[in-house]
DNA sequence: CTCCAAGAAACTGTCGACAGTTTGAGCCTC
DNA sequence: GAGGCTCAAACTGTCGACAGTTTCTTGGAG
């Protein structure tokens, strides 16, 4: 079963309650542990053995599986029953495209709106991009740089659906990472150097570069090494 | 109070539970009200009142609430309210975006893997829209006509992609029509042009020009015409 | 007549329970 | 030893209930 701090499971429960709801406290576990590869793609999830796992009555648990599938990690048969998703490199390649398509197009919302806000943040995480060791920390610095952007948009839509598809792409990253080992040097040295660069375009508020900049760079990382299992 | 069939308010309510979740009807009703304005854009919707309006208690409710915010027609305030959306010029502007971006890479895919069926269902389609003589009949139809692209696609994320935004996309020209009265003939011929020069493209399996007919349609469509309140 | 406050009403999040269905396991038959 | 059948275990969909909050209402103070 799950581990879970002690905390939770013997204590009155009704504590934490304030604005973090059990049903979010359960799908960031979850997703946690499917991006992780903890759960394994294609393995069923029954809701009283999570509900279980957590000490919670099924309800929140109900929602937090609604909540994964719409994050597209979880996906119900037609009886109700549900497992991880299984990414096809079919999967793949249309998420990595509409990746591209909704982050350019917030690219170019962003460049009109840049300001000294945004770029600290974004040259912040090339700074600890440079810092970093693993592979992990790499793929986490990157999806929060673009997250950045996606943000900068200031975009309600574009960030809502970006987010509906970011944890599938965590997950596919996440699946490719425990087939390597570390990550390249010139990996890590080109999309510095994009990032970089990205910025500055994104500074110089043409939002038509800054469109084109964005699908390049997404087109030159990762997205076409074809898919997983 | 909604309207509801009376065969389901007095009878043993268990009886068309055969694959027909609750959850599934109240969220196609709800949806159906929401699209055609019967609810009103930023009006509230309170769980009970609609678990009372349809007879069932507040567990289908909750389900059917958090698919129709999925679908982007319902919205939750920070305390676990919900509301009916209010879409913005700018979500609209997106929503549009997203979906020529979609639309045109699946009849990219559709363009490869055309084939008779495919083509019978888009053809009927567009016999259907001369027939048809109200303008809602004619959305109706173009809606359909679109879907059954994107099912000719055959990509399953895509797809998904898709039906996320489509329930806004009828919201919103729900919202218009509402404000106009007939279609103009224009507009209407211009369409079924559109339409039938589009399966023609698909049938000749030409996958970039596939992609930019789309394109050209939905941009030269509604979808510019800025929105609503 | 306006503004604030206490109380009531209405809601959401969560729980535990039950019924009908589906999946699995074990046993019996060839 | 393989295959089919029966029964039990496990699951999902739905219900009604309760507690803690938030919101609306109504009465009172200024």
């Amino acid at each position: 079963m799950l581990a879970l701090p002690s905390s939770q499971r013997s204590s009155p429960r009704r504590v934490a309650s304030r604005r973090k709801t059990l049903a979010l406290v359960i799908t960031e576990h979850l997703r946690q542990e499917i991006v992780t590869g903890v759960r394994e793609p294609g393995s069923k999830i029954s809701e009283p053995t999570i509900a279980a796992a957590h000490d919670v009555s099924r309800a929140p648990v109900r929602e937090s599986l609604r909540q994964l599938e719409r994050e597209g990690l979880v996906v119900f048969d037609a009886v109700g029953r549900s497992r991880v998703v299984q990414l096809t490199n079919d999967d793949v390649e249309d998420i990595c495209g509409i990746r591209a398509s909704l982050e350019s197009t917030a690219a170019g919302h962003a460049a009109r709106r840049f300001h000294a806000a945004i770029e600290q943040t974004l040259r912040s995480n090339v700074a600890e991009m440079e810092e970093a060791t693993t592979l992990d920390e790499v793929s986490q610095l990157d999806l929060a740089f673009h997250a950045a952007i996606m943000e900068a948009s200031g975009r309600r839509r574009l960030i809502t659906a970006w987010r509906a598809i970011e944890p599938q792409l965590r997950l596919w990253l996440g699946t490719l990472q425990r087939l390597r080992e570390a990550i390249s040097a010139d990996v890590l040295a080109a999309t510095l150097a994009a990032h970089r660069d990205l910025i500055d375009v994104l500074a110089s508020g043409d939002a038509t570069a800054a469109r084109k900049a964005v699908e390049v760079h997404i087109a030159s990382w990762v997205c076409e090494s074809g898919g997983s299992p």
